[in-house]
RNA sequence: GGGCCCGUGGUCUAGCUGGUUAUGACAUCGCCCUUACACGGCGGGGAUCACGCGUUCGAAUCGCGUCGGGCCCA
């Protein structure tokens, strides 16, 4: 028991519990009769490294999931890895040195796993060290088959109800990743191009035309004016020609050309960017690709086919201009979209491709029926929804996905799409069991995977049992991520648990802000202001790191990573350390009979369980922390073990037990309040007073009594003494010649000579000394609502009376307030009377307190 | 060009269903080693709450506008 160090060793501390703690008891339990609280954690892509953004995502979901279970609820905090994707299949081939066509589909797969399963490893034992109450029952890996079976079966039944089709539609391509990607993966940068002024041949003379893409010229379709344009109203419905390549488009107009870009004559090609693809589907125009797969132009660009398209781009242009149809040239800036992988320009191509519909008006009614906290990021989601223009695109041209579980029939072309009774299953492995309609078991498969959104867009629908279960657990409770993710991963979740089982993905959504660097940027490695979380590990612990994700700012907002947040973290540990170590020996659980001073403590710690009851049910992590902070060090620190030292350390006695029962009270509930944020040296604390794991049990119910005005009293008489004490000069245990405290409350004085090392006496009444009223203090929250425009008058009035006036007339129970000739009466309660002591050459110094005076003899 | 968010002491931040002494942390200044804690205690200084107009008896808080910053999108 005195064992107990001087300095608080976290490091210690933290690595005993890490090893000894049974993380079963955090399982979720499918019999229990409690009240439900799943989780939809998001699934980290493991191949990248755990940082303080991690870090901060998994701190609030696990405030969460504890404070939960400590309410009563049955609560899963289940962990999956969103495991598919582009970057493990470039660090599979930088590491291994080859590329991915170069070995066998399968043994490329199998690299992918295992580097995958690795960086697993890694995060587990990071998360572990962070203190995570994290359900590893219920472990999910996108990339093992019992995973992705659901993703496909989720593919099939979409497919059944014609959710899911397959077309020739445009997609937006990347051409050097050789795969089409959708719009959540389309980055937008500026660059600067040339804008080319070139001349068309129409019927009666030339229509003179702007564009930046002269190398899609042999994809142009048609020519477009705005209708109200007059100078071109004479072409609309003729003809033109396109040079170089010499064949007919016709001249059209829409009221989306903009008069004022370039000659207000706009060439439309299949496919330049989004407009042209819009104008193509309105006008019902031919397609005319003149761009393949790997970015070259095909055969219907003639002699350019072959080429590059910045190849082509320059070759063309210097046709043009030496043949004189480019007359004219200048610079443009313009957005360009890039992949976001590779930052290559974006090509629009018409594919054969699968796609999800979209339903926009089913997302954003469903998004309704969630609870977003904090309110505004649905509008996000909003706003996203209604700049869809196409469906989603989800076939992507990759290995390391999930395979799309169909084939071709060689004979009849028809698709033959798995049944779900056959998953998972691999086409390039496996051929189907059936035979096509057609008669025929020669089959081709699909090589396409798909797209990665559509395993993790599940993930809500999988924790909740699906598809297996027959007591589907939807929906779930609450969905915790970060704001950058709501087009893709909230979106489609949403999208998806509608599609498939009509109902919302969960009640709440808990969007966190991004870790900033100390420099106010995101983190990253490029910026040198990343921070592993392990540094902080080592340097303060997981419980100081944990802190600072609880205080650094409100959920939504993004927040800083800063040292000195966790210096103060550390302090705090410290500071409770201390309060632990200096009570472990006096106190005791005993029963008593509370005094002032007691009473007046344990109603601060009822009102601190109820604001921090509040604060957690609506998420506010930093307002709850605040709360246990300020009462630890303020209210029971410097005040009350201040009062009460003296009774701890003074003879057993029924005043001394009340004092250590009280503390012991206060110590026991303070470290389950922080038993969410920090788990570690609120176990330590516990379980020593207790002897038993603070992570067991309830969250405290306030015991519902009420702050004693007269504890109140005696507090703040303490303070007073102390001041005057530094204003004297005089060393704060340094003995007074007498005290006398006047006080209605009958003040206790058992605490007050302990800590003024004085003599004190308690009486009630006032003190024979004069007081003088010297000055008004008119209370607006009373007059406002009351006298309404008439406020600002009566208030001036009121503060130009006489004090001594109003005082008299405020112990009759109202004033009269003369205004405009009139007298208004107002309630006692709309001024406060400052008061003056006069001491009258007595010598005694008067601390004239709210309950109380004191006189000191001097 | 559009949408959303933000602009509070030197720095970061709370408050923002309107009520006059604006929260906390760090930093800063003065005093104090008082039998838990100097990673501490006590006391102090420091903010025209970005700017302008408006609504109101009263605005950091509500409305409009301006400026500045961030994110997402075109």
């Amino acid at each position: 028991m005195s064992e107990v160090s001087k300095e608080y060793n976290f490091t210690e501390v933290e690595n005993k519990w890490v090893q000894s703690w049974d993380s079963t008891i955090y399982h979720f339990d499918w019999d229990s009769k409690k009240p439900q609280y799943i989780i939809d954690t998001p699934p980290p892509y493991p191949t990248g490294d755990f940082h303080i953004g991690n870090a901060l995502n998994w701190c609030y979901i696990d405030y969460v999931a504890r404070y939960k279970r400590m309410r009563g609820y049955n609560v899963m905090f289940p962990q999956g890895w969103d495991c598919h994707g582009l970057p493990t299949e470039v660090k599979v081939e930088q590491i291994n040195h080859i590329t991915k066509n170069q070995v066998p589909r399968e043994e490329f797969r199998r690299l992918c796993e295992k580097l995958t399963f690795e960086a697993i490893e890694r995060f587990h034992k990071s998360m572990g060290r962070l203190g995570l109450s994290i359900d590893w029952s219920n472990e999910y890996v996108t990339m093992k088959p019992e995973y992705y079976a659901k993703t496909q079966t989720s593919f099939v039944r979409m497919c059944e109800s014609g959710q899911i089709y397959r077309a020739n539609h445009p997609v937006n391509w990347c051409p050097r990743c050789g795969t089409a990607i959708a719009f959540a993966e389309v980055e937008y940068d500026s660059r600067t191009t040339t804008l080319n002024y070139m001349r068309f041949s129409a019927e009666d003379g030339e229509m003179q035309i702007a564009t930046s893409r002269p190398e899609l010229l042999s994809a142009c379709v048609a020519v477009a004016v705005n209708p109200e344009d007059e100078r071109y109203r004479k072409y609309i419905g003729g003809k033109v020609s396109v040079p170089l390549f010499d064949y007919d488009v016709p001249v059209i107009s829409d009221p989306v050309v903009d008069t004022s870009f370039g000659t207000g004559i706009v060439m439309i090609c299949t496919f330049g960017d989004r407009q042209d693809v819009r104008w193509w589907m309105e006008h019902h125009l031919p397609l005319r690709q003149a761009i393949d797969r790997e970015g070259m132009l095909t055969e219907i660009a003639g002699p350019y086919r072959g080429l590059s398209v910045s190849e082509a781009k320059k070759k063309i242009t210097q046709d043009m201009v030496e043949k004189g149809i480019i007359f004219k040239q200048e610079p443009l800036e313009q957005n360009v979209g890039l992949c976001w992988r590779c930052k290559t320009p974006i090509e629009i191509l018409s594919e054969q491709q699968w796609f999800v519909k979209i339903n926009r008006e089913e997302i954003k009614k469903t998004a309704e029926e969630i609870e977003w906290v904090p309110p505004h990021m649905q509008v996000r989601l909003r706003n996203w929804a209604d700049s869809m223009e196409w469906d989603w695109c989800i076939s992507r041209q990759r290995i390391f996905a999930t395979p799309i579980p169909v084939w071709y029939c060689r004979h009849c072309h028809e698709p033959m799409i798995a049944r779900e009774e056959w998953l998972p299953l691999d086409p390039n492995q496996t051929n189907p069991p059936e035979k096509c309609k057609c008669g025929s078991s020669d089959f081709v498969p699909e090589q396409d995977v798909l797209d990665t959104w559509m395993d993790s867009s599940i993930s809500a629908l999988s924790v909740a049992g699906w598809p297996k279960r027959a007591d589907l657990r939807m929906p779930t409770q609450l969905r915790p991520q970060g704001h950058d993710i709501i087009r893709t991963w909230a979106f489609y979740t949403i999208l998806r648990t509608k599609s498939l089982e009509d109902v919302r993905p969960w009640d709440t959504i808990l969007i966190n802000g991004m870790a900033l660097g100390e420099d106010g940027h995101k983190m990253s490695k490029s910026l040198n202001n990343f921070i592993r979380p392990e540094e902080v590990f080592q340097s303060n612990g997981a419980d100081a790191l944990r802190q600072w994700a609880a205080m650094g700012g409100s959920p939504g907002n993004d927040i800083m990573f800063q040292w000195k947040e966790i210096t103060a973290a550390s302090r705090f540990q410290q500071k409770l350390w201390s309060i632990y170590r200096f009570s472990l020996p006096l106190i005791a659980k005993v029963d008593a009979i509370p005094g002032q001073v007691d009473r007046w403590l344990l109603g601060e710690l009822d009102s601190l369980i109820s604001k921090a009851t509040a604060a957690m049910d609506a998420f506010q992590f930093d307002e709850t922390m605040k709360a246990i902070r300020g009462f630890a060090w303020e209210v029971l620190a410097d005040n009350y073990i201040e009062l009460v030292k003296a009774r701890l350390y003074g003879p057993d006695s029924p005043e001394k037990r009340a004092a250590q029962n009280t503390l012991y009270t206060a110590l026991v509930t303070i470290s389950r309040l922080m038993a969410p944020f920090t788990p570690f040296i609120s176990e330590e604390i516990h379980h020593t007073l207790t002897g038993e794991s603070v992570h067991m049990q309830s969250w405290p119910e306030p015991s519902g009594i009420a702050v004693d005005p007269a504890g109140l009293a005696i507090k703040e008489i303490a303070a007073a003494l102390r001041r005057y004490k530094a204003e004297k000069g005089m060393a704060l245990n340094c003995p007074l010649q007498g005290i006398v405290v006047y006080s209605d409350l009958a003040l206790e004085t058992v605490d007050l000579v302990g800590v003024a090392n004085s003599q004190v006496e308690s009486r009630t009444g006032i003190p024979q000394i004069e007081m003088r009223p010297v000055a008004v203090k008119p209370q607006m929250k009373v007059i406002g609502p009351r006298f309404k425009d008439k406020s600002g008058k009566i208030i001036k009035a009121l503060s130009g009376m006489d004090p001594a006036l109003v005082a008299d007339q405020k112990a009759r129970g109202a004033i009269s307030v003369p205004v405009d000739g009139e007298t208004i009466e107002v309630p006692e309660q709309a001024a406060e009377i400052v008061v003056e002591s006069l001491s009258a050459g007595e010598a005694v110094d008067i601390l004239r307190l709210d309950r109380a005076t004191v006189l000191v003899r001097r």
